[in-house]
DNA sequence: GATGAATGAGTTTTCATTCAT
DNA sequence: TATGAATGAAAACTCATTCAT
């Protein structure tokens, strides 16, 4: 499968200690999360969490990259994305809206936020190499005249970010995200990304 | 007008202050960033801001609704919001892309970044404002049959997010960030938002 | 003069910093003395400290090379080093004992540490540069055969080793540090530089 | 003898910490070294240093103890006191150069640190105990009319520190610390030492 | 008004020591 | 007995804010 798969399995601790970081991070940022707060929320001491981590920063990163692939995960990882670009979407954008409802302090910490001042470069190669995934998968639909013509990750990022922007409104007025959001902004998204049908007039 | 318009003029001052404030804040984001540094990108000296506002918080406050109401007026302001949706629209997004292209950092700041922690009361009502106008705006569209149904607030944040998700990734790659990315996302973002056409077979 | 002039007049207050330092670091070492220790001795808050140097790995190293040139100012500067050997010795280690008296910290702080893990290239440079002005002087000395032959700067360790030795004997045993002890290990000093006596029954 | 012999029988496995304990002691400073390091360096976890010795402090006595025995009886054991002090000075000087060949890290620790936080009084009392004992050396051969007069445990520190102040440079300059020091600076030192010849012109 | 040195609470990180296994 | 994960007090350092000049 071309999506990235967690290449080792994460220590059951230090899960604990992302988990916690997770929710914090989503909830203040990373820079207004001081480390005792999560060190809290895991039940571990201060101390500890630097026998899993090197610091701050290296935890913000494995959350980070656990987060995305669990992300890519939860929306390919079994489809099969050699059926009609319509079903494919349809089904990846169900699992969309079912991610972003168990997970919304993933989606938030991945999507909300701005990681320019700490991501590392095995983060940024894992966030490009996931964009260069499902670009391609654009790129085969536009070929297939599924999908209309553009730059396919500039494609992806509109309607993904579209998604994002839904959530974020959500977040601001208090709306529960839930999987009827998936539906709701289902066909807007397909109308963004399906090829125009051919002019009638034309014919 | 319907949009908010800037209620005081910024002494000059302090619209320095914003200036460097917004610079760094996009950069660093607001937690990260300290304000001695916003003072020496402004010229001043670190105590002169606490003459100009009561603090950090303060300072990201007056600059969100700056901004916000600036962003408003580059897309809205003169206007006529009364002939065919299509070509507002088309004037709306290109001076979109114009104002992405224009104040990058103004983007950046307001809808790259998670303000949650600090933005008060002030600067989340006029958020609403904005967003309940714009959301006037679609209803009325919808009305007319212009736009596809469904609550016009997430259908906006889904456009928007759009826009703010390809701006995103333009950074994340180091692509420019010019008038072209209007004409790039346009019809998709229009593909988005306009009605269906009725089916053919039906008429 | 060949001896190294303070280049910058050190400010006043960084002045009062590495007066505290240097009691404080004589006195526990440096790993094992605390910032705030430093702050309190000097009368001031941490953070004022970090406005003067960058940290305490600095902060020693400008009291190193704050000491290191005031020991060699009190030993050799407006010495005439052209007269007698012997004069000029007995004048230096006069020097040195009143040094030790005055400035028992400083000595202390100078030689009795092991400034291995934090003394910079150019705390270094400066060490290496008093010891080899020193070792030029001897080996002046010994072209003129006042001196005993050996590598100078071997000869210069050893002297001057000799005296710390006897300030680290005193110390260890609370005796007094005062400006008999020049008097009182000169001779054996000179004893140890000085070239061997032509064998009598040579002559 | 008058040198203090080992009065227990130190457990192997002691041994295997304060030899790591060594090693680590001399290269960044007692207050500088972290238990972990010295657990390392002797292949022991952690929690096995704690079942030999109370913590670091007495650890760090106990390295003292058997250094400073090690080095005594290094110089001493075997020695004929009795036969012409100037012999016997080169005998032991030689076996001083020996000794810092071969044990580095012991002389470094023993005479280049600064153990005044941590030594307790067992320590401090068999420093003394050393010192009184060359001290005494001394005194018989100031007696003798062989050394020259004055306070023979200033002497000691005198001569003593002279090699201590060699070994510093040698280590300062990156120059091999070898048997060869011993003879290059045994001259100086007896220079140092011994009684100056009576006048000529007196007699 | 403007300045920037001073403050000290708060942040990240280290490490001596303990204790369940 | 040996282990090494867990602890939390203490370390170095940062930075929002104040205030004397």
């Amino acid at each position: 499968m071309f999506i990235p798969m967690a290449p080792t399995v994460t220590p059951p601790r230090l899960d604990v200690l992302l988990d916690a970081a997770l929710a914090v991070f989503d909830e203040l940022g990373y820079a207004a999360t001081p480390v005792p707060v999560i060190a809290q929320r895991a039940g571990v001491a201060v101390g500890s969490i630097y026998r899993y981590v090197s610091g701050k920063e290296q935890l913000a990163n494995e959350l980070y990259r656990r987060e995305k692939r669990r992300m890519a995960m939860a929306l390919f990882d079994g489809v099969d994305l050699d059926t009609a670009p319509a079903d494919v979407f349809r089904t990846v954008w169900d699992r969309l809206g079912r991610f972003a409802a168990e997970h919304p302090a993933a989606l938030g910490f991945l999507e909300l936020h701005h990681h320019d001042p700490y991501l590392d470069d095995e983060s940024r190669a894992l966030a490009a190499q996931v964009d260069a995934t499902v670009g391609g998968l654009l790129a085969r639909w536009q070929a297939a005249g599924a999908v209309r013509p553009g730059d396919p990750e500039l494609l992806t990022a509109q309607v993904f970010g579209g998604f994002v922007g839904v959530v974020r409104q959500c977040r601001a007025t208090g709306r529960p995200i839930d999987h009827h959001l998936a539906e709701l902004t289902r066909d807007a998204a397909w109308g963004l990304l399906a090829a125009p049908a051919p002019n009638p007039a034309a014919g």
